[in-house]
DNA sequence: AGACGTAATTATGAATTCATAATTCAGTCA
DNA sequence: TGACTGAATTATGAATTCATAATTACGTCT
């Protein structure tokens, strides 16, 4: 038993950054909107000192804009840094997948074979939560099994502003049925241990999905 | 000398950061030491609210660690952080030389070309500090280069890491005149215009300056 | 009515205060 | 002497206060 884990409660502000990271993340504070300071800290219940050094640290992320004298306001989803994004993430992506490859044991991979059956299941029932969620642990999977915490937190960021982007377009069918395809091809490369195959297919995976958010995004516009 | 009046440009904690941020990547404040908060206030002229707030900002950085009732310390230059850092910043670099190749105008190469005359000068006259400046300096042009601010967020917070294992290990005659032949070759390929091959070189460029930390860490371990 | 200017209100950035945790330092006793 | 105890001191985390900038509300004038 490990008695330090009982004892180690986090700083408030700590806690505030993941709390405040969620409410961006899951579009209750929307892009552009102005961050609500007292509101926030009469909800959490907390005095504005470490709020204020939470939305310090999400700027610092890029999740918030601080604006001098005028508080902040939640960042912007833009088409440009989203495409300066993905490719980026892609590159992060396929340095996961080889060494992952390379170091994931028999109960990393057991697990990601069970998320995947899962993700192929919610794509027959054409369930997208559960689809969204299932691939979201693969990803997050093959990047913990790299066992580079320096990956992983720069990966974790990149990720999360492609996760916001969902709002902005919305998963074509022709799109969900090449996804799934590309999976599978990189469960196979997993099970053969194919390390720079797999590497391979997650930054082609990632850029697949970058043409299609162009595609999709480009479309709203035009129609 | 008034201290207050250089700091205004910027928020108060936005300007700390960077110099505070400054202070450990000089080696002002070294690893393992703790932040003395009070002291800094004073030599600043601010108070704690907005140093603690840049600290909090370094923290998410990565380059501060900060413990519950026990304030900051700088971060230490781990063997297994380093080894982390070096893979992830050599797909970036990868990426940055691709996407540089392309996009770079004739003033960018120009400017390059003239760092680069100025780094083979230091290398000649074995100046290892006008060395470093001017590598530093191209190997941030191709980043700026590449246009893309993602990218370059991402290479800043991990090229800070690099940068710091300087402290830990020297440069070797070998390293030093391999790298001075290895910028040799990028320097063609971008002359070329080669993007794949000048993207290939980067990242291999890095990859060995990694084995060369690796065999300069391990021979001051033994020697 | 609508634009303009000014006072009231509110929000923000930063300093200060306060409660508590950690550390230091005497004093005690084996 | 040296380990231990507990009070004094200091540092830390967070709330509160304060000065000022920004916003809103209101009245005036055209």
């Amino acid at each position: 038993m490990n008695l330090n884990q009982s004892i180690q409660r986090k700083s408030l502000h700590e806690e505030l950054v993941e709390r405040l990271r969620t409410l961006v993340m899951e579009d209750a504070l929307k892009p552009g909107e102005k961050v609500p300071e007292k509101d926030l800290c009469e909800s959490f219940g907390v005095s504005r000192t470490p709020l204020r050094e939470a939305l310090k640290v999400l700027a610092s992320e890029g999740l918030i804009i601080l604006q001098a004298n005028r508080g902040a306001r939640v960042a912007e989803v833009t088409r440009e840094e989203t495409e300066n994004t993905f490719p980026v993430l892609a590159v992060l992506e396929e340095l996961a997948g080889k060494l992952a490859c390379a170091r994931l044991d028999a109960t990393g991979i057991a697990y990601i074979e069970e998320r995947h059956a899962a993700m192929v299941a919610a794509y027959a029932a054409q369930d997208r939560a559960t689809y969204f969620q299932a691939n979201q642990d693969i990803h997050k999977a093959f990047v913990l099994g790299a066992q580079n915490e320096v990956l992983a937190a720069h990966h974790k960021n990149l990720a999360m502003r492609v996760h916001r982007t969902r709002f902005m377009v919305n998963l074509s069918e022709a799109r969900w049925a090449q996804a799934i395809e590309e999976h599978e091809q990189m469960m196979e490369k997993l099970r053969a241990r194919d390390a720079e195959g797999l590497g391979a297919l997650m930054k082609t995976h990632m850029m697949n999905k970058f043409a299609a958010f162009l595609r999709a995004l480009d479309a709203a516009h035009t129609g």
